[in-house]
DNA sequence: GTCTATAACATGATAGAC
DNA sequence: GTCTATCATGTTATAGAC
C-alpha cells in the first residue's frame, strides 16, 4: 500500500512518483478524495491511467504516502520542541497543536485518511502491521513529553497511551470543526490538557499505585501496551 | 441510506425487503462484505439487480438496517436488565457483555459496519444526523445504568459519555480478538469496569467537584454533551 | 402505485503489448 | 516505464408488467 516497493529507485522513477503524489494531494484537497478519480490524476500528470498505477498500486497508497510524510514532519518538529523545553505542559500542548496545525489546510485529506485507517478490513488499518511503526513512534513521542523523574514509568506508559487515544478524538472533532482556524479544537485541547496533567502528580502518589498496577496488568495482558513503549525511552 | 423510505409499506414489499436483508446478511457473514456483490445478493434472492436496488438504495443500506436491528435488540435487552437489577456493576457489565454477545457471530459484519460508520465523509458517519438517534439512545442507556442518588448528575452524564466511548474501544479490540468466544475481550471489559466504577464514589465527593465542573463546562461548550443527555433521565 | 428486468455508466484495478 | 484495452462492481436510467 506504499509506493510500489518492488520498483527500482532510479532517479527518474522517484521523481515521477513525487510529481504524481504532489498533483494527487492537491487534487484531493481541492475536490475531495472521492471527487478525484485516478483518471483525473493521470491526465493531470499528462500520463495514462496504467502509468499512474505503475507508480502507486492504489488510490489508497497515495494517501498513505501523505501519512508517512506527515509523520516525518511530526517527528522533526517534536525533536525541536523537546530540545527547546522540558516543561511537561508545553511539550504536550506543543505536540497536539502542531499536529492540528499541520492538518489545518488538509481536512479533506484527513477525512479520507481516517476512512482508510479506520477500516478494520484494510491492510492499512490503524492496527495493521503496516502502520504499526508510525503508531508506536507517535505513542513514544507522548511518553517522551511526560518523561519526568516525578512520574512512575507505568504511569508514563499509560499516560502516553491515553494521550494518543485522546488525540484520535481531537482529530475527529477537528474534522467537523468549522470555527475560524479550528479555534474550538485548539481550545478543547488546551482545556483537556489542563484537566488531566494535574492528575499526574496525584496519580504518582503511593496511594494510587495499587489501582494503577491493576490497570497496567490488564492492559498489558490484553496486548495493549506496545512493546515499543516498554523497551526504551 | 435506510430501506427506501419513499416506497410504500405494502405487505409484499416489506416481506421482500426482509428476505433480501436476511440473505444479504448471511452472505456478508460468510463471504465478507467486499466478497459479496450486489449481483450475488440479487441472484441468491432469485431476482434481478435492479429489483434488489429497488428495495435497498445501496449496499451500505443493508448494513445500516442491521445496525438498526442491533440497536432495537439492545434496547429491549437493557429494559429487561434494568428491571432485574439496580446494582451499578451488574447493569454496566450487563450492557457491555450483551452487546458483545450479540455480535459474536457477526464480526465480519461488524468490521464492515465500523468502516461505514467511521467514514467521516459518509452520511452514515457516527456523527451524522442519520445515526444520531441511535447514538444518543445508547449513551442514555449507560447513564441509566449508573443512575443513582449517590452520583451527581454531571458525573452521570460524563460517565455515560466515557463508557460509550470506551465501548467503541472494546469493539475495536473485539474485532481482532481471536481467543475462544472472544473471552479476552470479555475479561478486558470486566477488569476495566472494576477499575473505573470504584472511582465514581471518589469523584462524587466535594473534593472533586471543581475539577469535574471545569471538565463538564469544556465538553459542553464543545457541544459534546448531547442534548438528549441533559434533558431527561 | 408497486415491483421487476435489462442495459448502460463510472471508476478502481489489471493484463499484456511496445 | 508507458500505453491501450479490458474487467469487475457499485450504481443509475428506463422501460414495462401487474
Amino acid at each position: 500500500m506504499t509506493p510500489r516497493a518492488s520498483h527500482g529507485d532510479g532517479a527518474k522513477g522517484v521523481q515521477t512518483a513525487e510529481r504524481i503524489l504532489e498533483i494527487a494531494l492537491r487534487m484531493f484537497r481541492d475536490q475531495g478524495f472521492d471527487g478525484t478519480t485516478m483518471r483525473d490524476i493521470a491526465s493531470a500528470c499528462g500520463m495514462s491511467l496504467g502509468a499512474a498505477y505503475y507508480h502507486f498500486e492504489s488510490k489508497e497508497a497515495l494517501l498513505l504516502a501523505y501519512y508517512q510524510r506527515l509523520h516525518e514532519d511530526r517527528q522533526r518538529h517534536a525533536e525541536q520542541l523537546f530540545a527547546e523545553t522540558s516543561a511537561l505542559r508545553e511539550r504536550v500542548i506543543g505536540l497536539y497543536h502542531h499536529h492540528l496545525a499541520a492538518l489545518r489546510d488538509d481536512r479533506r485529506l484527513l477525512a479520507a485518511l481516517v476512512r482508510i485507517v479506520a477500516d478494520p478490513e484494510s491492510q492499512a488499518s490503524i492496527f495493521a502491521p503496516e502502520t504499526r511503526n508510525i503508531r508506536d513512534a507517535d505513542i513514544r513521542l507522548f511518553r517522551r513529553a511526560i518523561d519526568s523523574d516525578d512520574v512512575p514509568e507505568q504511569l508514563q506508559v499509560m499516560g502516553a497511551l491515553g494521550m494518543w487515544t485522546l488525540q484520535l478524538g481531537f482529530l475527529l472533532y477537528f474534522l467537523r470543526d468549522d470555527s475560524e482556524g479550528q479555534q474550538r479544537t485548539h481550545e478543547l485541547v488546551d482545556r483537556c490538557v489542563d484537566f488531566f496533567l494535574p492528575l499526574l502528580p496525584l496519580l504518582s502518589t503511593p496511594f494510587a499505585t495499587p489501582m494503577l498496577d491493576r490497570l497496567y496488568a490488564t492492559l498489558d495482558s490484553a496486548g495493549l501496551i506496545a512493546s515499543a513503549l516498554k523497551a526504551d525511552r
